[in-house]
DNA sequence: TTGACTTGTGTAAATAATACGCATTATAAT
DNA sequence: ATTATAATGCGTATTATTTACACAAGTCAA
């Protein structure tokens, strides 16, 4: 393979995360403002340029941190984003993740080389975003909806734990639906997502709802 | 972005298909025996460098025409694969594809300039392979299963229509599981993949066959 | 015509999903 | 203390779906 060729020349990869989290019951999705030309002043999902030296995870967690501090953030790959013409500068490939987290856990939302402010969007609020990132953050939402009800994905959303009206809350916001609160508790339980603890939780002024804990793993199930 | 810079120079991206047939009850995949370095004389999967000019499923089946003589394949990305080692000679990510299709379309394995000979090898009996094409195979794989059962993929298998019983036994060849012959019509039937024609199938010796058609588009379910 | 083989349809039992009742445990007001 | 309010946890009847299995019908060959 010939790097000079016309046809090859110039090629690049983009790691880029939707980073999801969920607060007073609405999904909210991380943006960041560039800097920068190209799209300088839009807003954009969190990612940057993939190095030689790390895998694709490992490139998009760095630009989770670099660009927001966060560290740690469990992030799925769910789809890569090729048109030919969705960078303006060269011919880039995005790799597209999907990431959830406590949003308490971010302190302060870095500034860095190319990118000014960060911010939490609703993600029925979204402003006009740069690249094809609005595409991206369309298929995100998608796959995050169906890695919610097969994956301990939340788990990153409630490190310490959830209560099952907690965790109700949290798939309406997601799943844009409303459901029985006792079918959900089986539902959820039959999912095999969480463990019981023997903790209660005490912050609201009625019952005290008991203490679930995410899985480390999921096993995964047939369709057929 | 700096193309010289160290950290993103030379990178580059592969289209890969694992291109699968069924045959007398039995999975296959396609290979291609590469004829020069790196990985000269091992068999690899379908695909090759992604120009610059195409996106990203134009490009891979543009390596499945060039090395196989087939066109008009249906083709789903599934995901990509970036470990920083997997390509010797640069950083290449590969975006990995599956397709599926009639061994008897076709007809003549072409060779071309980077590849020699190509041939179909079940699944169950596959040599070792170039690149990290083993693990690309072993995920296209796991993603062909769950495919068959939510979209029309299997059309471009039977592109004239089907009988229930030539169905259930690409399933259970693709599944490797066995399932009742009248529940299995039942389940199919309820997935809403096919339509029912007014032909009927009169080859074999014995009580005819209706024919069935995959429909153009299969409409998502949900599974909360 | 009969037997062998295979396809199409139907039905009962088991399992899972949904709708909803009620007791329990906390806080706050009387 | 007692009672009202509000939310959690558990249970059960109903409905829908999945699974197991019986039987009739179409074709070829003896």
């Amino acid at each position: 393979m010939n790097v000079r060729n016309k046809l090859y020349k110039n090629q690049g990869i983009h790691v880029i995360t939707a980073l999801f989290t969920v607060e007073q019951g609405v999904t909210k999705v991380l943006l960041i403002k560039r800097k920068n030309e190209p799209f300088k002043g839009d807003w954009v999902l969190t990612g940057g340029a993939l190095y030689n030296n790390e895998d694709l995870e490992h490139g998009a967690l760095r630009e989770i941190e670099e660009k927001t501090g966060i560290t740690g953030v469990s992030i799925k790959q769910f789809k890569a984003f090729g048109k030919v013409n969705r960078s303006p500068v060269m011919r880039m490939v995005a790799i597209g993740f999907i990431g959830i987290i406590d949003s308490k856990r971010v302190k302060v939302l870095r500034e860095s080389e190319t990118t000014s402010n960060a911010d939490w969007f609703p993600i029925n609020k979204i402003p006009p975003l740069g690249y094809d990132h609005e595409e991206i953050l369309h298929d995100a939402l998608i796959e995050l909806r169906k890695q919610i009800v097969k994956s301990n994905m939340l788990k990153s959303l409630f490190p310490d734990g959830v209560t099952m009206p907690e965790l109700q809350k949290t798939y309406e916001a997601i799943l844009d639906k409303k459901f029985d609160r006792r079918n959900f508790r089986k539902k959820i339980l039959s999912l095999n997502l969480i463990d019981d603890t023997n903790n209660t939780d005490r912050f609201e002024g009625n019952k005290p709802a008991k203490v679930y804990q995410f899985k480390a793993k999921i096993d995964d199930k047939d369709i057929f």
